[in-house]
DNA sequence: GTTCGTGCAAAAACTTTGCATTATC
DNA sequence: GATAATGCAAAGTTTTTGCACGAAC
């Protein structure tokens, strides 16, 4: 891939998220600055339903003005903190980031073979997460669920867990 | 605490789970060392719930002979594939050990204020579950669920999330 | 005696931080 | 012009690894 190839248009609206980060900033006195605009824009253009850090200081590797990885770090908890982003551990030593905006809640399967991300939601299982939280006396703010297995795909090539 | 007090009986059998990880060993042709055997004790006298690889490493801070910080770490990744103990990832960077023998399958509840550890299970959120896979292609191995919230004792104190 | 394990310190992998410089408000 | 952010490299954390020596089978 030496060719950019035609960019992309992003799937979510640009405009409505940046201004969502600069009342955020504003309401923390914090700054609208060239990078904090670049990495969201980039996070975008990726296009990936989910990425790290290392993903996103990639995109960066040949762009001027240079984007520093403490940058791209910093910006991601500034990104979580409004809410824009959603911090995940798979498992694996790294966070796993992804858009939160038009994304009503949602968990997880993790294909143990290939890497595979898929979303679901399922009204029944939130009740009755909130039931057992309850149930143990627990005020419950949120929750991780992640079922790991083969999908699809993998089964059909024969791999078996 | 200088004196190392009345020696706990282990809650766990000690013998039993000695028994099943020597047969693990000997199968895979590795061998039953001091270190290990030690480790697996500290495990049981311990006798916490929940403990990361450095709770570990200190047990033999002041004990001899020593037992590396290496040491402990390529034993609880062997004690893991042995399936006497389970590893968790709550969402800090370190891992979470626990003992797996005598203990069904369980999911965790985690205040966020306190730390505190609650285990559950629930027979149809298990059901839900595979449910969820299945309609999504997954052939699912296991999963993690974590609801994350104020336990009774921290909201009694009025901590709020 | 062979093979595997250990201790040590160094490295690795990911993330955070101190500080002088630069940009934003 | 005051305050906050950046880049860089250095340090932090947790975990892993290379290697010479020692223990288990």
């Amino acid at each position: 891939m030496a060719r950019s190839s035609t960019r992309k248009a992003p799937s979510i609206d640009i405009d409505g998220l940046l201004g969502k980060f600069e009342s955020f900033l504003q309401r923390k006195s914090l700054k609208l600055t060239t990078q904090r605009r670049k990495i969201l824009e980039k996070i975008l253009e990726m296009d990936k339903t989910h990425f790290t850090a290392d993903d996103l200081v990639d995109q960066f590797r040949n762009e001027r003005p240079r984007v520093s990885k403490a940058t791209v770090y910093r910006a991601l908890s500034v990104l979580v903190e409004a809410e824009i982003l959603e911090e995940h551990q798979f498992g694996d030593s790294y966070k796993v980031y992804e858009l939160s905006e038009g994304r009503p809640h949602h968990d997880h399967l993790i294909c143990t073979n290939c890497g595979k991300i898929l979303e679901f939601f399922n009204e029944e299982m939130e009740k009755l997460q909130d039931k057992v939280a309850k149930g143990n006396g627990f005020h419950p703010t949120h929750h991780s669920q992640k079922i790991y297995g083969i999908c699809a795909a993998c089964w059909g090539k024969g791999v078996r867990a």
